[in-house]
DNA sequence: CCTCGTTTTAAACGTATGTTTGAAAGCATG
DNA sequence: CATGCTTTCAAACATACGTTTAAAACGAGG
């Protein structure tokens, strides 16, 4: 009566998690249209015809990795913006928090998977790098809501900027992000260590320190620094 | 005598010349890995045998594409980081010069190209986004050599930076001119209008000025705003 | 006109891609 | 055991890729 409770085989789950996963961490490493169905099957221990029999075609199984972890990041970014401005009643939330309400959640929600942190941050890196209409129906409108809560809070946050320097200094922002997510362990090797080996947490405090400082930026003013 | 003048037949170029400015262009739209041979030579109006007969192969020809533009843009970017070192004597060059220096051949030597505007600042964009040994080895050297001396700069700038903290910060920066470059079109798109339509010199002075600011935050303090 | 080096071309090479197929294997239920 | 459904699998599908080949077209010099 139960219909398919197929978990469980030979590996700790089924194929189509083991699939997901390995999916996952090849997306990281090498972007989503880079990595071939083969890979991912070889990588899985699955043959290749699976894909297309759990998920539908490639291009789904890339909605469903990216939705699965996107869905619940964006949900607690909202969540924690709600509890910021909550916390700070009719003024505003200062950048810094609206910053780590963003960053924050990509390594709160690392502790809860199976990928390494490094490979997760990639993907999440490559994720915020897609813009647009490269994003996956399912979860394009969850980001236009993101973007839209977070862009008026930070407004509120920076009430001399116009509208078209708060969107540019937003866009800005992410491309720190998404660059330093995907592109950080290059910088950490090829500066021969001279970078160091911050962690993750240590990075996004870096991170959110020059963003923030970017975002209140006097316009048109030059800086005060020499 | 003269051996081989082809130039000039039914187009306005050769065929070299010209598969080279189909592939650059569709480089700038798609991407070095997600374009065929059969997508530039179609659009070149030459046969698929071409590249390998004018270049040896695909690899070769992206190199090609790399380091026409990638090479001036580098030397520019070192004369003008002396130009300004030399005006300032034993002073530091304030961040946002140094910035501007790094930033600025990008439109100067796009006038002299037959790109558009748009498609120019795309490519120069995934050309800042590639790191480390995703470079073709013809212009690793030199863009090396851009980073060791812009980061020597900017750490004499910002004295109080660590030299790691320098390099993160540095990067953060290449981080939001390669994602501005490449992705600035889609922001204008999916904005609706809001962000506005700035030209591209508007758009690099913003840029500046977030990067200047956010390179010169004050390290682990809180910031001054509100 | 013929020759010789350069350039262009159509066709084929081998390999890789995403997808489909049809049969075999599993597995709970009757 | 037999049934019916889900899942796996090897094999083939059609298409696309970068590259190679060998013949044709071209163009200047003798």
């Amino acid at each position: 009566m139960f219909e398919s409770m197929p978990e469980e085989t030979d590996d700790g789950q089924g194929t189509q998690e083991r699939i997901l996963k390995a999916a996952e961490a090849l997306f990281a490493e090498r972007g989503f249209e880079t990595v071939s169905l083969r890979d991912i099957t070889g990588a899985a221990d699955a043959n290749v015809a699976a894909v297309n029999y759990h998920f539908g075609s490639k291009e789904k199984l890339i909605d469903a990795a990216i939705a699965r972890h996107a869905t619940p990041i964006n949900e607690e970014r909202l969540r924690l913006l709600d509890e910021r401005e909550s916390c700070h009643g009719v003024a505003p939330v200062p950048v810094n928090e609206i910053l780590e309400a963003f960053l924050s959640p990509v390594i709160s929600h690392f502790t809860s998977g199976e990928m390494s942190e490094r490979l997760f941050c990639k993907f999440m890196g490559r994720l915020m790098g897609e813009r647009g209409h490269s994003l996956p129906e399912s979860v394009r409108p969850m980001f236009l809501k993101v973007a839209d809560r977070f862009s008026g809070a930070l407004r509120k946050a920076v009430p001399y900027l116009d509208e078209r320097g708060a969107l540019w200094r937003m866009h800005f922002s992410f491309g720190v992000m998404s660059n330093t997510l995907i592109h950080g362990d290059t910088l950490r090797a090829i500066s021969g260590g001279r970078a160091g080996h911050p962690g993750m947490e240590d990075l996004f405090a870096q991170i959110i320190e020059f963003c923030a400082a970017g975002f209140q930026a006097t316009p048109g003013g030059k800086e005060s620094g020499n």
